[in-house]
DNA sequence: TCCGATACTTAACATTGTTTCGTAACGGAT
DNA sequence: ATCCGTTACGAAACAATGTTAAGTATCGGA
């Protein structure tokens, strides 16, 4: 806070005229930078097959958590109290400002296409390992990238053969595949 | 650390006659961590087949994380310093003591038995997207596991699906497979 | 001119990590 | 028995940080 103040160059106090509290700061910060977030997935949308552009999305996550690693704990690594009182800024579902939205909106298309198996779940339960599986790449480097008990592989080789894994797990067999 | 003093009924002075500062206290927890974390993959020993031990490993890394999501915080989301000092207590690259060795060598295991795919890199390289991906499951739910925004599938599924996905995208062609 | 709202600050307070200093207890050497 | 050093501990104070209470300056309108 004090620090903040001193970056606006404001006293520590003024603060607390525009946000209940350092929560409250943190919380719109945080739906600003998820704004931000999304606005980086729209350049995915120029790829138009289904499964490339799950493999987009998920380097594109990796790289937006790698290239702003505090805005990537903050929205990903930190809990959040309910956040409840806000669907202000943000709309839930719509894939232009909600990146799960987007995920999900392309599984769905993948699924329709008949490129991802189905017995593993629906359109929600694809996204949800997909997302993860990105995330674990990002969340391992911010938090252990530096400890020197692992002999860490280049992060960008390690997102990619995530996303190649889970592509090609996920993917269909080909004798269910339609065309 | 005065809530510690308190919960051992010490002054909180005393505290640091044991160790040098809060940090110093944090890397020792984790230590003793790490070491219980080691032992809960004693079991998966018994699994003598490469790749249902893989699968074995990732369950068991999600079942302790969500069982004990304070503990995986401080030592899988959490960035310590440069942790060199400490080469004590625990030995890295013995599976026993280090979980990471056993998950390594379960996976130079299946890549000697031909089970896995040679194309994405060697076993350093394929331990790090499985342990990242299952990692992701667990980080996920504990950061933003109460997050309304997502409708979340319940997590146990996820690790299923996800060690599912990926030891299916890794595994190796039927081709290429001997034996 | 007065008034109230607006925008901001200074000072103080509470909490928490940490340091300084003092003290009680104990064991051995004289 | 006395002295002394070590060990184990705590009370008080300090520093940093989130937060609140109270006060001040400015400005637009009645």
């Amino acid at each position: 806070m004090r620090k903040i103040a001193e970056r606006i160059e404001y006293s520590p106090t003024t603060i607390y005229l525009h946000f209940k509290d350092k929560q409250a700061l943190f919380q719109e910060l945080c739906a600003v930078d998820f704004l931000a977030f999304a606005r980086v997935f729209e350049r995915v949308l120029k790829v138009k097959d289904p499964v490339e552009r799950l493999r987009k999305i998920g380097l594109t996550y990796v790289k937006f958590g790698l290239e702003h690693p505090h805005h990537h704990r903050l929205m990903f690594m930190t809990p959040h109290t309910p956040v409840d009182p806000e669907p202000g800024s943000i709309q839930k579902g719509n894939p232009d400002q909600d990146a799960y939205a987007l995920l999900r909106l392309t599984v769905e298309q993948a699924l329709e296409a008949g490129a991802l198996r189905t017995d593993l779940g629906d359109a929600d339960a694809l996204a949800q390992v997909l997302w993860s599986g990105v995330h674990g790449v990002v969340a391992l480097q911010i938090a252990k990238g530096n400890d020197a008990w692992i002999d860490w592989k280049p992060v960008a080789k390690t997102a990619e053969r995530m996303v190649e894994a889970m592509i090609h797990g996920l993917a269909a067999p080909r004798a269910a595949r339609r065309s």
